[in-house]
DNA sequence: TCAATCCGGGG
DNA sequence: GTGTACGGATTGA
């Protein structure tokens, strides 16, 4: 393990608000309950050692009338107390008491006792009421100590193992597990197999051993939490595998066994343990909106696949086992290398992010980032310093957003794009926005040593040495632009202030109308302005030179602190409406944004005519555009496609008796074909439809045949393709590009049809 | 137009 | 019960 060569700040110098107010370093689990209890795993090395605390589980209340049925067994000042109250810095109103309690649960019933007396109904939890804030106990542990985790380590200082399972199907009910892959950042690796249903069981327990023995401190994979922890867990049950009453015991000795689920309500699943963190790549890569968050594809993105990387599609696994088993052995351990690779790039920032908030790294990786991390943070600081928290907040108008223009439509040439450098995190810092509640002033201190220290960490990630550099200001980004969000967050949030979020996004459209304004006295055509950017067109002649100068231009004139930069140009624009363009490159590359041009279930007979009707759209070879279509129309009718270059893909999530009882409420045409076509099916099965001629929507049984609709898709790419084109021409050279048939001795010449642009006339909405 | 609901991804 | 609300796209009142 090479010796940590990341100059991190000294821990005298952490920001206690940013960090926590306790140094403590090496952290890298922390296990709380209910009676205040902790058990705390530090690393040193390659040594980890647990360590027992105590702690005083709290809660802020509004007033005490809830508890008052506790008389004199609730005690002012005291600490060791069953029950006890201390008053805080605060008006009325606010939470200006922090009860606490030997434990915690208690606690929590008796203030559901008062609430439900006083309400005349049984109140359930302490969300249905106001006039409360309380955490989970190992946020309150982590706040009411300042500790956090990860202090002066680094990702590879941690032990990180990755297991990947292969199995006969997705669901463990019917299918059965054959292969884990298990590796860890420590050079271990290993394939467990079981050839017969028989070896199953004593695989999962060699797995269990396995975990015991190399005894990570965080536990990844793709999709872990959906897949592979929930049919792993299915096998144990159905096997009677796991300890009794514990199940899988996940969790490192000296605290309480097992493995269990976190977060029920709604979303989906997550898992932990005492000791370990289990955290899922799945996660870190939804949050950056890339085409696809599958493990294949993101590692293809990252260039992190593996030289000679098999790939088996999902179904084929099982059966090329049995057949190849050393390729299958070969594809599993590539699934969990690349994981380990994935999770150093994507999870870095959630782990830089554990070192600052409060909340145990295995949340960080899926919580939101304003609720998740920027309230905690807040409420530890009003904690350390025995501040009320803020009570309701006043009502007030209701949200205002960022404003969205469109000016012109059409097709425009010499596009040039500019924004507002992080504009809302600006206008804060800059204008000293921030919730009227926050006495401390928490908010904006968060934020100037955010952004300082952001600065400082991008810098020496541009001098060269990246890593955790680059994480650590990637995870001060998501916090300062969570900042905006968490203020207009509204009751939602402790700290929530609408009239300071509209205030906010109210300077935001001015500065973005100063900002067109000023763009539109320098002879530009304005294209389309949205919250904090705009596209516009320059005039014929100009140079790249001349776009970076009228920019910094308008940069000049905009208030100190706030930046407009110069975000990319191209050769041609297709505005159709707001937020849906296509946009093609100097290079050739087009580009294209939002559903009109992106729709997810394109056929791909329809979406490569689009992406060439807008390459030669937008590149000024309009007179190939009937060719192409006539050429496409034809082919079409001529059965020159394929089933499956007409067909979408399809997935059912409903099981087929459940969709049968909602059928008479809700006709669905998906589960509809698959009855037509005499299919039965269970929830998650996939499907690809086509329209067959004669036969309405179908399953595509056989794709290399031509029985679909012919007529239906000529309709389709008319309406649903052709049509896309329509702002970028005039209604007379759309008719002609998209005759009919052949153009005649008495048309305009082709050659004489124009892009065209208008301008629109619109209110900023 | 807006808010409920669906969905991802895994073999 | 080791927190609450993941976020974007789609759908339907």
């Amino acid at each position: 393990m090479p010796a940590s060569t990341v100059p991190q700040p000294h821990s005298d110098h952490l920001d206690p608000l940013l960090f926590g107010h306790d140094p403590t370093p090496g952290i890298v689990s922390v296990h709380a309950d209910h009676l205040g209890q902790a058990w705390v795993w530090r690393r040193e090395g390659e040594r980890v050692t647990l360590e027992h605390d105590t702690f005083r589980p709290w809660l802020f209340a509004r007033d005490l009338r809830d508890v008052e049925h506790l008389g004199t067994r609730l005690v002012w000042n005291d600490d060791v107390a069953p029950f006890s109250v201390r008053s805080l810095r605060g008006e009325e109103g606010t939470l200006r008491y922090l009860l606490t309690a030997s434990d915690a649960q208690a606690l929590r019933r008796e203030v559901l006792r008062g609430a439900s007396k006083r309400k005349g109904q049984t109140i359930g939890s302490l969300r249905d009421i106001s006039g409360y804030y309380s955490v989970g106990p190992v946020e309150g542990y982590l706040m009411a100590t300042g500790r956090t985790y990860f202090k002066s380590l680094e990702m590879q200082d941690t032990v990180r193992l990755q297991f990947d399972l292969e199995t006969t199907g997705l669901n463990p009910e019917t299918s059965r597990m054959f292969m884990i892959a298990i590796k860890d950042n420590r050079g271990f690796e290993r394939i467990l197999e079981a050839r017969k249903a028989s070896q199953e069981g004593e695989m999962i327990e060699a797995l269990m051993q396995i975990i015991r023995e190399r005894d990570p401190d965080i536990v990844e994979n793709h999709n872990i939490s959906s897949f592979d922890l929930p049919f792993l867990i299915g096998r144990a049950e159905r096997l009677g595998v796991g300890q009794r009453g514990v199940g899988l015991n996940f969790s490192r000795p000296g605290a309480p066994a097992g493995l269990w689920r976190v977060q029920d309500g709604g979303s989906s699943p997550h898992w932990a343990c005492a000791g370990r963190e289990i955290v899922d790549t799945i996660d870190a890569v939804r949050r950056m909106n890339l085409p696809s968050a599958g493990l294949k594809a993101v590692s293809q993105l990252f260039g992190i696949a593996p030289e000679g990387r098999v790939y088996l599609e999902g179904v084929k696994i099982a059966e090329t086992y049995a057949s190849q088993p050393a390729l299958v052995r070969k594809y599993a351990l590539q699934d969990v290398e690349e994981v380990e690779a994935l999770a150093r790039r994507v999870l870095a920032p959630s782990f830089a992010l554990a070192r600052m908030a409060p909340r145990p790294y295995h949340r960080l990786p899926y919580a939101g980032t304003a609720m998740g991390m920027f309230e905690p943070m807040m409420v530890r600081a009003y904690l350390r310093a025995g501040m009320a928290l803020p009570g309701k907040q006043p009502p007030s108008e209701s949200q205002q957003g960022g404003s969205v223009t469109l000016f012109a439509e059409g097709v425009l040439e010499r596009v040039v794009k500019a924004d507002v450098a992080s504009m809302y995190p600006s206008l804060i810092r800059h204008e000293r926005l921030a919730p009227r509640s926050d006495a401390l002033g928490v908010f904006l201190h968060l934020m100037d040593h955010l952004t300082g220290l952001r600065l400082d960490h991008k810098a020496a990630a541009r001098r060269g040495d990246l890593g955790e550099h680059e994480a650590m200001q990637s995870a001060m980004k998501l916090v300062i632009n969570s900042a905006y969000g968490y203020m207009g967050a509204g009751r939602m949030s402790v700290f929530g202030d609408v009239d300071a979020a509209n205030t906010v996004t109210r300077r935001g459209r001015e500065t973005l109308n100063e900002v067109t304004g000023a763009l539109a006295l320098r002879g530009v055509t304005l294209i389309e302005a949205d919250t904090d950017g705009v596209y516009f067109s320059v005039p014929d002649g100009w140079t790249e030179a001349d776009e970076r100068r009228v920019i910094a231009e308008v940069d000049a004139l905009l208030p100190t602190g706030v930046t407009l930069e110069f975000d990319g140009r191209w050769r041609a624009m297709l505005s159709h409406e707001t937020k849906n363009y296509a946009l093609l490159g100097y290079g050739g590359e087009l580009n294209l944004k939002g559903a009109a041009f992106t729709s997810s279930r394109g056929e791909p007979y329809g979406r490569g005519f689009l992406e060439e009707a807008l390459k030669s759209l937008l590149g000024g070879e309009i007179a190939r555009i009937p060719e192409l279509y006539r050429a496409t129309v034809e082919r079409l009718q001529a059965g020159g496609y394929t089933n499956a270059e007409v067909a979408s893909r399809a997935k059912v999530n409903k099981a087929q008796d459940a969709y049968l009882q909602s059928r008479s409420t809700r006709q669905e045409a998906v589960y509809e074909a698959l009855i037509r076509s005499g299919r039965t099916w269970k929830s998650g099965d996939r499907f690809i439809l086509y329209q067959r001629s004669g036969a309405g929507l179908s399953v595509l049984d056989d794709p290399e045949g031509c029985d679909y609709d012919a007529p239906f898709y000529v309709q389709q790419l008319r309406n649903g393709y052709a049509s896309r084109l329509k702002k970028g021409l005039s209604a007379e050279g759309y008719a002609q590009v998209f005759a009919q048939r052949q153009p005649g001795l008495f048309d305009r010449p082709l050659s004489e049809v124009r892009a065209v642009w208008q301008s629109v006339s619109s209110e900023p909405r």
